[in-house]
DNA sequence: ATCGACGTTGTTTCC
DNA sequence: GGGAAACAACGTCGA
């Protein structure tokens, strides 16, 4: 039988149960497996969508991949185009009888895929999909919890805690199943070797930009995963709270890209740290443990699975509706946001951290959170969608369950409500990193600017700019505003959406029912 | 209905 | 320098 493997994340060869499943299915004498992955022209290949670190970092990840399943026997086919036509002109082309692939559960997906089954139904193929993504299925956990998702740690953790142990990961195989020489794909392109950033130049990808330092693949996510599980105490003592946002070297695991293309597995990192817990008379717990960074990663799928709208703020019922600037139809704000985006906002922290984001793909929880809360509900007032949008372009690990997650909470639209705990650009930093080594490192331009204006350069006398070779407003932008006169400003706006929508809430909800009948 | 405790990770001031 | 309290005060949940 011809079996086909559809791989879209879940990049790697241990514990993936749906390619186990079509080494399953290759039996007898004519079985063959194809390997397959479906470069998207309108999302991987798209500049506007994707970095050139994060193009570069799928692709690499998808060389690694095919080095080792052709250690295996097998190898990838790299095809381009919309995988709504291609997955079915495989299918039916070659005579495939079985279709394996990773569930996936973001609403956008789960649609692509019911195409594509749809598409398939009068075909003789059987199409099997497995979650390998997350430790639980979130459809039991939403069982459990009566078709609604949790929405907060501890309503997660009681609800995870009925849900039984997560599974352990799966066997890796130790060959796999031959493959056709060639595969029949008209009117698809597919690549002789897996392509790389060079060949996606035309669509607009420059390799100068391909900035960021990273190993690749499901080799280096265990090697990074074994090297940080082996510092014990740093395992066992673990806070994210207390982990420095400042630090040259990320303070902690750095997973986070493995884990969001799957080239490694959370169930393998999930049992690997409950061994290591298990030798130990005591380490820290959710929500600020390392086994409590995965649970927060859960719950943010589960609630990504089961929100309407959940990537934007109109029609979704647990976004608070808040009057944004709306870079696409205000000028201003889009010079903002673009200001905000390329690290010449004025401000060092806020430009340090982003520019840390588009040179190496990655930023820390707590500069995400300094960034995130600048953009929105602390200075700028721009929407978060915009915000969102500008982190899945850059980060490596790009994963849009936690992305929306995450931008809820830090703009106040969902989950957090303390609008009145806002980030300071100017002081956050300091308590990590008072002589300034984060921004001397991601902005040179106040490399030599003296510890006691690092944060605030515009305060520094023109003798001193003069003297670091640094003039604000000429070397380095002035920012466009005084930091607590915006605060100020957008507490008083938070305030007033806040009672709008408590407002609105209690218009259409049940109270009004209430009032009706009584 | 009302109140108090709680919610992963704020800032400033004062000792 | 570290730690505690003041600052101003959100929604949600359960007693």
């Amino acid at each position: 039988m011809q079996v086909i493997h559809w791989f879209r994340h879940g990049l790697r060869l241990h514990d993936n149960p749906s390619l186990l499943n079509a080494v399953k299915k290759c039996t007898g004498e004519d079985a063959s497996l194809i390997n397959v992955y479906v470069l998207d022209p309108k999302f991987d290949l798209n500049p506007n969508k994707l970095s050139e670190n994060r193009l570069w970092f799928l692709l690499e990840t998808l060389r690694c991949l095919d080095d080792k399943l052709r250690d295996k026997g097998s190898k990838l086919f790299v095809c381009m185009g919309n995988p709504e036509t291609v997955i079915p002109t495989l299918v039916k082309v070659n005579k495939a009888g079985f279709l394996t692939y990773e569930r996936q559960t973001e609403p956008h997906n789960v649609a692509r895929d019911r195409k594509i089954k749809d598409a398939l139904q009068n075909e003789s193929v059987e199409v099997e999909a497995v979650l390998g993504h997350t430790l639980f299925n979130p459809d039991h956990l939403l069982k459990l919890n009566g078709g609604k998702p949790t929405l907060n740690m501890t309503g997660f953790q009681t609800l995870v805690s009925k849900a039984g142990a997560p599974k352990k990961p799966k066997e890796t195989p130790d060959s796999l199943p031959p493959f056709p020489k060639s595969i029949q794909s008209p009117g698809v392109k597919v690549f002789d070797d897996v392509p790389s950033l060079a060949d996606f130049k035309d669509l607009g990808f420059d390799e100068k930009n391909k900035t960021c330092v990273i190993n690749a693949g499901e080799d280096s996510a265990i090697k990074t995963m074994e090297a940080f599980l082996k510092q014990t105490n740093r395992v066992l003592s673990f806070e994210k709270p207390q982990t420095n946002p400042t630090s040259l070297e990320p303070d902690t695991t750095a997973l986070s890209p493995f884990m969001s293309n799957g080239s490694l597995s959370c169930r393998l990192f999930y049992w690997n740290l409950m061994d290591v817990y298990a030798g130990a008379k005591k380490h820290s717990t959710p929500p600020v443990s390392l086994e409590g960074q995965l649970l927060w990663r859960e719950m943010s799928h589960l609630i990504g699975y089961s929100t309407p709208n959940f990537g934007q703020m109109v029609g979704n019922p647990i976004c608070r509706q808040i009057p944004w600037k709306e870079p696409t139809e205000d000028k201003e704000a889009k010079k903002m946001l673009d200001r905000w985006e390329n690290g010449k906002i004025g401000f060092p922290a806020v430009d340090a951290v982003m520019n840390q984001l588009t040179t190496q793909g990655w930023m820390h929880h707590l500069a995400r959170h300094l960034a995130a809360c600048f953009l929105t509900r602390g200075d700028l007032w721009i929407t978060w969608e915009a915000g969102a949008a500008v982190f899945e372009k850059h980060l490596l690990d790009a994963d849009w369950n936690i992305n929306n997650f995450s931008w809820h909470w830090l703009s106040c639209s969902a989950f957090f409500h303390q609008f009145f705990r806002c980030y300071s650009p100017i002081a956050f930093f300091k308590k990590t990193d008072p002589h300034g080594a984060f921004i001397r490192k991601h902005v040179p331009e106040l490399a030599k600017m003296p510890d006691k204006f690092i944060y605030e350069p515009w305060l520094a006398p023109r003798a001193t700019q003069e003297a670091c070779k640094c003039i604000i407003g000429k070397d380095y932008p002035n920012p466009p505003f005084d930091h607590s006169v915006a605060l100020k400003e957008n507490l008083g706006k938070m305030k007033e959406a806040f009672a709008a929508n408590k407002e609105a809430k209690s218009d259409g909800g049940p109270k009004a029912k209430k009032s009706k009948k009584g």
